[in-house]
DNA sequence: AAGACGAAAGTGGTTGA
DNA sequence: TCAACAACTTTCGTCTT
């Protein structure tokens, strides 16, 4: 058997088969040309993150009472490693803004995972907020809610858009001063705050519907021609959203109640019934008469 | 009985003077 | 800064399936 490690494969010597791939390299990711530069040259930590406060570069002492090798530390050295922790965790949150900001990061990461957000997203709000924070908009505003709103801008910047009840449902916060605060925060950021397209929202509510595939390329399709004959501007994105696709399951016969559709999307029936008519009128649909 | 429909009054935010 | 305005909501009564 031969291990090649530029490739992660574990290889069999004799046929040249396969054994095992997707192999992790645990070696240095540094090149080595002599044996003094591979013992100096090991791997390096993990990589940064804007969700931690001091993006992940401080030290951190370990808990447990072992050095780096996995012996036990004698009895001795306990009380200096002990008051090193101590001061360790000082310096690591020293003043108000570093707490403050400890608990806004938190406070994103906890809102997020409960709409279980991608860390990607999470890394962006982050972002988002340290600009705010930078900026110093969140003077006369609530932790909460600059990181609510920063939460709210990213999901858009990313094309993940949710909606600000959404967001409110986790956060501490209403979702008026949410929304305040982000059109604060993004205006003073100067981000692109375009209108989210109503297209955005499909996939999610259709699979909450349990819709097929192609009605969902349907509502998309609506959408789009609603669109071009300006059915869009001006509405929110939910509520469009929200009656394309009651459109279309209606054309599929795997009609859903308006009361379903508009649960989803977060809007009334009544605006559901509003832009479904806007819709039939304008862009001469034809429902299939009343039959299931 | 549940769903669809529509009228009327209220709310929060934008716009234009 | 204030009033007009459009979109959306809430509430409620009526009609349809």
């Amino acid at each position: 058997m031969i291990y090649d490690p530029n490739r992660g494969e574990v290889i069999c010597s004799q046929c040249g088969l396969v054994i095992s791939d997707g192999l992790v390299d645990r070696g240095p990711e540094w090149r080595a040309f002599d044996s003094d530069q591979r013992e100096k040259r090991t791997r390096v930590g993990a990589p940064m993150t804007y969700t931690i406060h001091d993006r992940g570069l401080s030290t951190m002492i370990d808990w447990k009472n072992k050095d780096s090798f996995g012996k036990e530390i004698p009895a001795k050295l306990r009380a200096q490693i002990y008051r090193l922790r101590r001061w360790q965790s000082r310096i690591r949150v020293s003043d108000a803004t570093e707490r403050n900001l400890t608990f806004a990061l938190s406070e994103l990461d906890r809102m997020a995972s409960h709409l279980s957000l991608p860390k990607n997203l999470r890394e962006c709000a982050a972002r988002v907020y340290r600009d705010a924070v930078k900026s110093h908009l969140i003077r006369g505003r609530s932790i909460e809610g600059v990181a609510a709103a920063a939460l709210y801008a990213a999901c858009r910047q990313m094309k993940i858009p949710r909606t600000l009840t959404e967001i409110s449902d986790v956060a501490r916060v209403g979702r008026k001063e949410i929304g305040r605060s982000y059109r604060f925060v993004a205006g003073r950021l100067n981000m692109s705050l375009q209108p989210t397209n109503p297209v955005e929202y499909i996939s999610r509510f259709v699979a909450e519907l349990n819709l097929s595939p192609r009605c969902q390329r349907k509502a998309v399709e609506i959408v789009q021609e609603a669109a071009k004959k300006g059915l869009t501007s001006g509405r929110g994105p939910t509520g469009v959203a929200a009656a394309a696709i009651y459109v279309a399951s209606v054309m599929y016969k795997e009609r859903r109640t308006q009361r379903d559709v508009a649960r989803v999307a977060q809007v009334t029936e009544v605006t559901v019934r509003n832009r479904f008519k806007e819709l039939i009128a304008k862009l001469n649909l034809e429902i299939p008469a009343k039959r299931r």
